[in-house]
RNA sequence: GGGCAGGUGGCAGAGCGGUCAAUUGCACGUGGCUGUAGACCACGCGCCUUUAUGGCUACGGGGGUUCGAAUCCCUCCCUGCCCA
């Protein structure tokens, strides 16, 4: 029976952290790696070439996104997702989970799935309840129902149109349908949802299964399973054992974190998922985490950040992170990053960029977002060099030593 | 010289007797953004301070009416258009 993808460990550096590749039928992963978004078959702003030069190797876009627009039936009539947009190389698709959240319990709120210091939703409470926007997501046992923010349409999700529309999208890893949830949710909450996830999860997978028939596109499409748990350790654990003894080709870690607790809530998870099989964690992407992530045993990120941050003029530097708008640089003749290799850093300056920023000149954020990937997905493959240099633990010191910010 | 229309915060442009330090947009300033609802959002933007249901100075200049004027009257200056 043929393999969708391989993962291969070419070295272990700790009891979690590892080496690896991912072999899939577009090319190989070398993880750890970041992947970049490309939620509707687009990394916004950026051509291919573009995302060739910053580094990128693979592209993960959004089953929900695109089943909206242009629809994952004409995504399949244009010849599936690679050839749609020109990408040769590896993809995955998120499964719609994360809009469950992001559409659902965080929309109109600024509530992200990332909760820093302490929660303060109590305190604000009393200000105008009415205000609260009503949610475009319900989610009964089966599903989750989504009312479409562009038409009002009505669309009901379940694990099996999911994949349905995975497979006819046909990235090379597609991802389980999961509740991701916010992190203001109550424990009894969150259990509750976490069911829902590991129900989801198994006809997810029964459904993937029944359509991997010999010679079948979608026998070539490796699925993963989503640990969910927010920021309870004995959910964490109990999820990663129940996702873990599913057949999945490889897993992710979603849902919510406490920002001081993101690395604690991957480790549970890591020890206990498969050794053998690739671990993605998903929409996780600031330098800091990511160091977290490879530490504690995660191949794969995936995150907005590099390409949002950028097309609103957020620059990332080794010394932190700049806005490039800021008066400060109005005549930095400096590059973005000093002795960066990035097509915008080699080419233009501070000053320069900040001007088309504040210009509106759709190159600012281009330039910002291409420096941007660049910055990431660099940093990453230089994590890989240095967990091969057995050099890591140094190799981060250095970095966040200046990095601070 | 005559007639008409105007002069409001960096700009545009509301307001036309009190609730106006003055709607709104732009510009400007700062902050936020972690499986992309968002090339977006939030806050600030006269000066001062014990940051406040606070004080002060302000709507071309000057004078007046009124308890109270960006808003009404007089006058001066300036701008645009039209007629001589």
């Amino acid at each position: 029976m043929k393999k969708s993808i391989t993962f291969t460990i070419e070295k272990k550096v700790s009891a979690l952290a590892r080496v690896g590749k991912i072999h899939t039928p577009h090319g190989i992963i070398e993880t750890p790696a970041f992947i970049a978004v490309g939620t509707k078959a687009s990394v916004r702003s950026l051509t291919i070439e573009m995302l060739r030069d910053a580094g990128v190797k693979a592209i993960m876009a959004n089953t929900y996104h695109l089943y909206m627009q242009p629809g994952d039936l004409k995504v399949k009539v244009q010849g599936g997702l690679h050839k749609m947009m020109n990408w040769p190389g590896p993809t995955m698709t998120d499964s719609g989970g994360f809009q469950v959240f992001s559409l659902g319990a965080g929309y109109g709120t600024n509530i992200s799935k990332i909760l820093k210091n302490a929660p303060i939703v109590p305190l604000i409470k009393e200000k105008d309840e009415e205000e609260i926007k009503p949610k475009l997501v319900e989610i009964d046992y089966d599903g989750a129902t989504f009312k479409s923010s562009m038409d009002g349409s009505i669309h009901y999700i379940t694990p099996e149109r999911s994949i349905e529309m995975q497979h006819n999208i046909g990235a090379d890893i597609i991802f389980a349908f999961d509740e991701c949830t916010s992190p203001t949710e109550s424990k009894s909450y969150q259990r509750e949802a976490l069911e829902r996830t590991h129900r989801w999860a198994k006809r997810s997978l029964e459904y993937h299964k029944s359509k991997q028939v010999k010679g079948s596109p979608a026998e070539k499409q490796a699925l993963f399973g989503i640990v969910q748990g927010g920021r309870y350790e004995d959910l964490r654990k109990e999820s990663a054992k129940a996702i873990g003894n599913m057949d999945f080709d490889g897993f992710g870690i979603g849902g919510s974190f406490d920002k001081e607790d993101l690395h604690t809530a991957v480790r549970w998870v890591n020890e206990i998922l498969p050794e053998d099989k690739p671990r993605h964690l998903l929409g996780i992407g600031e330098p800091e985490d990511l160091f977290l992530g490879v530490e504690n045993g995660c191949d794969t990120f995936d995150c907005v950040a590099p390409t949002r941050l950028g097309r609103h003029g957020t620059v990332y530097t080794r010394e932190g992170k700049i806005h490039i708008g800021n008066v400060l640089y109005r005549e930095d003749l400096r590059p973005l990053d000093l002795g960066c290799e990035c097509y915008a850093c080699k080419n233009h300056s501070r000053a320069y960029i900040g001007h088309l920023y504040k210009s509106r000149e759709m190159l600012g954020p281009m330039l910002c977002s291409v420096h941007n990937l660049y910055f990431i997905v660099n940093l990453v493959s230089a994590m890989r060099k240095a967990l091969l240099a057995d050099n890591f633990q140094e190799f981060k010191f250095d970095f966040l030593k200046k990095y601070k910010k």
